[in-house]
DNA sequence: ACCGGCTTGTGAAAATCTTCACGAGCTCCT
DNA sequence: AGGAGCTCGTGAAGATTTTCACAAGCCGGT
């Protein structure tokens, strides 16, 4: 995060600074719990959370605490309650605005992708270098040029731009935004981006994740052919196991 | 992970273990380094190396020495080389098959992606579980239907599936992919997949990105409103700062 | 051969994140 | 009322990751 200038003894910034890891999995908490909204759950306990969320129920309690506990001993957490609280921590009760840029093959996708609007997002615009023949229509929005950008950033108050450009692009698009007044970015396109301080990126790259999968392949196989003979090991116990997922950090 | 039986000093279970946050960034590095020898640059240093994938340049060497150490001191990491070296331990030098299931607007997109076959992937089949009125083309392939899965997966030898399916399909096709002998999968649907052991799951959510986004986004709102007269802060120094972005552990 | 300028490799320190373990507190039952 | 049974909240311990700082080593010039 911002660095401060004091050399030693870092007096804990903010007071309330909920720690990276943590906010990562919030969204995991949020969405099970509209689930269990959904399905008229009262109280859920941290172990039942954290088994729909695919963490440790140790996890759970640490994060929630961190937040200002809204549990009850021998019960567990009030749903709808606790729903409210992560939603107002992550900003997402006040539908935020959402542009994307470079409307392909993914640009697409995203476009029509149900999950941004169901979980507090609104497509404010659609924008793509060329704007298919004079506004083509995708998932019933109008495609715009480029030239619209700032107009549109700034009526609709823009906050998040999403960049699903070529690589080559993909800075010339993030300056545009940035210059515009967008100060969070979700890239897709395999490149860093350099951003002015202030201004949050995050990366989604489908190669780096079949690559890291590759890693583990590969891993896996290398242990089987190391002890071949004991190969038919008995399986340990009932082995539902389940992989666990942490997010990253941003800046 | 898996508990230990031992109370006390575990030690130390693989000698060559990589940790995880590393194993996250060597396919940024990747990345950089085929940039590079498409320019025909020889050698980088590991501060240009780090510019180029969005780290620090200690984290780049504390990286790579823990595969071996191809750098000599003075010049630099030789571009080739270090490539090499990189593609071998992440297990893409061999081109790994990819079955690509549910192929809705994501699944197209994915499908359509060049950069899976340009960093060692190749897309073993299409899934769907409706084939579209026998047989449509998607990307010039045909998309199959879910029958076809297993005998696809064993002649090709396809080791990664992607779940590119509504949610509530998920669970089904993860269990059917694992019955076939897939042991990776990349999960696009907002649900926690439960796998038996040996299996492994990583999991990209947009909503959840975007929310973590939102986050920030509302921190940074917040910290404007707390000190509003003090807002016009002369930017610090040259501001162009850049964010990092971890990856995350896997099993 | 030697020196001065770079850059790697790596222990050690610092920061962050996860896990453990248990006291505190709530509810229900008798 | 009192006890049994859960479950949260949390300090402390442990593991992992990041950062720091500098010795070791390479190269090119003189």
């Amino acid at each position: 995060m911002v660095q401060a200038s004091v050399p030693v003894h870092r007096p804990r910034a903010d007071k309330r600074a909920i720690p990276d890891a943590t906010v990562a999995r919030l969204p995991l908490y949020l969405r099970v719990l509209s689930d269990l909204a959904d399905d008229g759950v009262i109280t859920i306990s941290s172990e039942d959370l954290a088994a729909g969320a695919g963490v440790t129920s140790a996890k759970v309690r640490k994060d929630l605490s961190q937040l200002g506990s809204y549990g009850t001993r021998g019960v567990g957490y009030e749903v709808d309650c606790l729903s409210e609280e992560i939603s107002r921590e992550l900003g997402v009760t006040q539908h935020r605005a959402v542009a994307i840029v470079g409307i392909g093959n993914l640009g697409h996708a995203l476009a029509g992708y149900g999950g941004f609007s169901a979980r507090g997002f609104r497509i404010a615009g659609l924008f793509d270098a060329e704007p298919n023949r004079g506004g083509e229509l995708v998932a019933g929005m109008r495609v715009r040029c480029m030239d619209d950008l700032a107009q549109v950033v700034a009526s609709e108050k823009v906050s998040i731009g999403v960049i699903a450009t070529p690589a080559p692009a993909a800075q010339q698009v993030c300056d545009l935004l940035v210059g515009c007044g967008v100060t969070s970015i979700l890239n897709f396109a395999s490149t860093v981006l350099v951003v002015p301080a202030g201004v949050d990126v995050r990366k989604v790259d489908l190669a780096v994740e079949l690559q890291i999968l590759s890693f583990h392949e590969t891993r896996k196989s290398r242990a089987a052919a190391a002890e071949p003979i004991v190969a038919a090991e008995p399986r340990p116990a009932a082995p539902v196991r389940e992989s666990a997922l942490t997010g990253r950090a941003v800046s």
